[in-house]
DNA sequence: CCTCAAACCAAACAACCGTTTGGTAAATTC
DNA sequence: GAATTTACCAAACGGTTGTTTGGTTTGAGG
């Protein structure tokens, strides 16, 4: 069960949604195709399984940071970012790519995925928060998470993680900024 | 046969690829599927006809007024970032998302879409270039096009262009602040 | 008017899709 | 150890996909 929504997940990741069949995920887990409706009762609602292992694993290894007491907000925004980045470069990111692919065919998955970003912008600004006042926090978590996923998407097309790791440091740079209270524009 | 291409950009942005069948562009077109293969050899080669088609509309209608010489820089960017804006959130950017959507599936495409982004940075690279140094004008473009494209993404997922308005706002500000010489640290 | 190529239709093609069925083997429960 | 549930297989299902075939209509040129 916990392998078959790890390998769906990897295959999802790698060839979108429409791209890859039940025969495909079956073959990754050593299993013929119809056995897999023993799991699941369809393949929309694997699809949202995934989704939702891959919204619990972000929330419990990255959003978590933002509310960790322990760290300070730099530390915060370096750790959170750091790991985004190697979970969505390795595979491939299921969130961006399935949202787009599917916003307008199968409008139950963008309810989920919107849940995801609503997340991690909730996230973001509220370590933004610790250094700068709430319109300007959200509105730098919106740019952030922008900025980073229009970066991942650069990153596959281009088969080159530079783009991200650019992003990565203009993010930090500009937390930086505000953390010392030059307040630059943006 | 420019019917044809129209019809099937429309239906490639607003369905994706591999959800947007021949027969749906042929119906689209008044014409029975069969009937297709008297224009295109293959569905793959439709779609990549699409592809040059939508990269020469940009080129003409968006890239060029970077180098348009009657126009100061501030407007280039405002023209062409309008555009991009009416282009892409009608009914969907192709570009970004058949490109992640093909991206590890079907190779050639994602060549002709590299030559597009290739082009879009090259074009605002070149507005930058009017007011910094070419290396800091590189590393602008790349940001302003993946933060354009990133808010693209957020607007299908939440249904809402606000996140393109947002962006359009911060990249102009950004630009102005370049222009004045404050260069601010990004 | 005839010719001939381009435009298009109608029907079929094999391949694949997600899904269902009916059964067997293994594991768990009592 | 029998009963019952769980896990899985093998095969087929109807539907859709992209593509092919062979024929018919259309329209312009000689």
């Amino acid at each position: 069960m916990d392998y078959i929504l790890k390998q769906s997940l990897r295959l999802f990741r790698k060839k979108s949604y429409h791209n890859t069949s039940i025969a495909d995920i079956a073959e990754a887990c050593g299993l013929l195709k119809g056995s897999l409706y023993h799991y699941f009762p369809s393949k929309e609602a694997l699809m949202s399984a995934v989704i939702e292992y891959a919204h619990n694993y972000f929330k419990k290894e990255v959003f978590s940071i933002a509310y960790d007491p322990t760290l300070d907000p730099q530390k915060k925004m370096e750790l959170m970012f750091k790991k985004s980045e190697r979970a969505l470069l390795s595979d491939g990111d299921i969130m961006g790519n399935i949202g787009v692919e599917t916003a307008r065919v199968i409008p139950e998955f963008s309810d989920h995925i919107r849940d995801f970003f609503t997340n991690w912008m909730k996230a973001v600004k509220t370590v933004f928060m610790e250094v700068a006042n709430e319109k300007d926090a959200e509105k730098l978590a919106e740019q952030t998470v922008a900025e980073f996923e229009g970066a991942v998407m650069m990153a596959r097309i281009y088969r080159d993680p530079k783009f991200v790791h650019n992003a990565y440091d203009r993010l930090m740079d500009r937390f930086a900024a505000f953390s010392i209270g030059k307040k630059p524009s943006i």
